[in-house]
DNA sequence: ACTACATTCAACCAAATGGTTGAATATAGG
DNA sequence: CCTATATTCAACCATTTGGTTGAATGTAGT
């Protein structure tokens, strides 16, 4: 998975902002520009982030569909509170149900 | 992060229903059960799940207030959204305007 | 007490990961 | 053409990760 690295998630937020080439990216971390290159190949290949190349700049940004997919689990845990909220309710309901005679 | 294995993503799945012990879940999959039971520490270490000892079994459980944490960042994902849907709401309505005339 | 069951522990291993450095490639600008 | 800039490539290395197996621990049932 890509977004399993910190680095990798930083980057991602980064470019939520908006394209930027690599070299300006790099400057946020403190690791040498090929290291943050293979990073950015990571999401690239993931297809979460696309390149168009201008000279000799290399402009990054995000291809947000597949960051759903990277992300969709999170239904899972949405799930996992609307349970909890269908028993509260159902509880609140009896509590009702009881003041009612 | 805890949640960049797969298998610890079926595992937070399936609690995500409930309550569950050791062996249900190492069911599941094909490995070993001590290695079933070291991605459950992984998970506890990570504040995700938590184990209620009864007997010889043990009880898992999530613990969705960290689960948020680890998805927290979902949220950069919303915003790279409604700032293209705000850059399409303008557009629109600059269209509107020039049918005014 | 003995055996079966539920689970973890410890030692070990192979493969993946995340980093480094130096050289290569390609474009930009005097 | 020459040099500086932007970026990747390739070889290499240490650490982490995800798995295995066999032994250990603890509880249950007879």
């Amino acid at each position: 998975m890509a977004l399993a690295d910190g680095t990798r998630r930083q980057i991602v937020k980064r470019l939520a902002q908006g394209e930027l080439p690599v070299s300006d990216i790099a400057q946020d971390f403190e690791m040498s520009l090929a290291a943050v290159s293979k990073h950015i190949k990571v999401l690239e290949n993931a297809k979460m982030v696309s390149r168009r190349v201008e000279g000799r700049q290399h402009f990054l940004s995000l291809v947000p569909e597949q960051l759903a997919d990277a992300l969709d689990w999170i239904s899972i845990y949405r799930n996992f509170w609307l349970k909890r909220m269908d028993a509260l309710a159902a509880l609140v309901e009896s509590n009702i149900e009881n003041q009612e005679d």
